[in-house]
DNA sequence: TGAAAGCAGCTGTGATCACAAAAGGGCATG
DNA sequence: CATGCCCTTTTGTGATCACAGCTGCTTTCA
């Protein structure tokens, strides 16, 4: 599990350096669903042995960011429908639950961070970049959560981001759209009013719009 | 993220056999928190090298089963009271819904399996045997849930079981306690009037109530 | 033209080793 | 008697290697 806010950790250590880089590149969709990597090609992107190239995939499969046959080939997961509407459920309950506990403490100099946020997911928008969209929209959910001082639960959250990330790329990629997303607009307005009600409905819709997408 | 129910899986794989074994033993609280491991003594333990010992215990690592200095000595977790405050509310938020899922699909075959777990916790609390009590709780939960068909969230909520397993048995083997579970009975009398509510609130009341004997 | 057989390359697994850093214990010193 | 220092042992890390199994392509035969 990984504990965000991580400590300043001075750790140049090979494998978590590849493990941290290869985690953000699948959270963020820049690997479609099925991408096949290989110990020996992951060493020599990152120039190192295959020994933290094997810890950093083996730590990626526990939490369910990549996949291994039963010979051990790796990929990253393709999901079935019902594993992604099981995801988009999970991500449903531990972020409302972040979000009530951050509302308390959400003072204004965080909304105008989720503001200016929100903006550039806006641009990310216009310029039908996937990854980028990803990438802010997370930090977008990121960044309210980080307010509800509750560790353990926004690490299940990035764990289901994770898992999720090469299939989110994949459904993005799809979708023709132009405005920014609709619910984060409610979902600061409920934090503006400090309406808790609100703001779990906003949440809810947004971290399960892209369920409606996948079934149009 | 290890969804369960798992496949046959004929693999006698080294580091998965270490793995296997040591989370069941974390899980169920038969390591005290704060116990140190080393790679030799677990290699040396499953007859094996320190290569499998370590993809195990990475493995581990990554669900939050063990911790890591940052000089990479290993030991079961030690957690604060808010660390079990935000994980007691994760498992429920998690088992509330799975329970509510499971509700429709179970039949009087499954509460009768129930009940029969029961006894057997109830045996375990006359004998004060702390592993066993776990061992057998967890079973109750778990054959409860599968009947949700959700994979991922019983994944989730696994993890949150193993990462408070060893905490688990320090609070049971502090608890002076001689009656089996109150809630497991009202869960069962939910199950069978198909009272829905009834069940969220008796699930939410069972896995919260170590957090009474914590406040206490 | 088609499919099946065989082969060469590649892939993950596990063992072993060298190495640096940390831990623990014993000794000497204040 | 307590405290700080040093040395020995133990620890995790990463590289390398042998090996078995799988993949995928080529070749061959019907």
């Amino acid at each position: 599990m990984n504990y965000p806010p991580r400590p300043v950790e001075a750790t140049p250590l090979a494998h978590d350096r590849v493990y941290r880089h290869l985690r953000s590149r699948i959270m963020h969709g820049d690997l479609p669903p099925g991408q096949s990597l290989t110990l020996r090609g992951i060493g020599r992107e990152y120039e190192v042995s295959m020994t933290p190239a094997r810890e950093a995939v083996r730590r990626l499969v526990a939490e369910g960011a990549l996949t291994m046959s039963s010979s051990g080939r790796i990929t990253t997961p393709e999901l079935s429908n019902e594993r992604i509407e099981e995801l988009a459920a999970l991500r449903a309950l531990i972020e409302v639950e972040l979000a009530s506990r951050a509302l308390p403490r959400a003072h204004m100099a965080l909304i105008d961070r989720l503001q200016a946020i929100n903006g550039t997911i806006a641009e990310a928008v216009t310029h039908r970049d996937a990854v980028r969209y990803i990438r802010t929209n997370l930090e977008f959910h990121r960044t309210l959560y980080l307010r509800a001082q509750a560790p353990a639960m926004l690490a299940m959250a990035e764990t289901v981001w994770l898992q999720m990330g090469p299939t989110m790329r994949a459904l993005y990629g799809r979708l023709r759209r132009t405005e920014p997303p609709q619910f984060h607009r409610l979902i600061i307005a409920a934090l503006k009013a400090g309406d808790e009600p609100g703001l779990r409905l906003a949440v809810r819709s947004d971290v399960t719009q892209g369920l409606r997408m996948l079934a149009s």
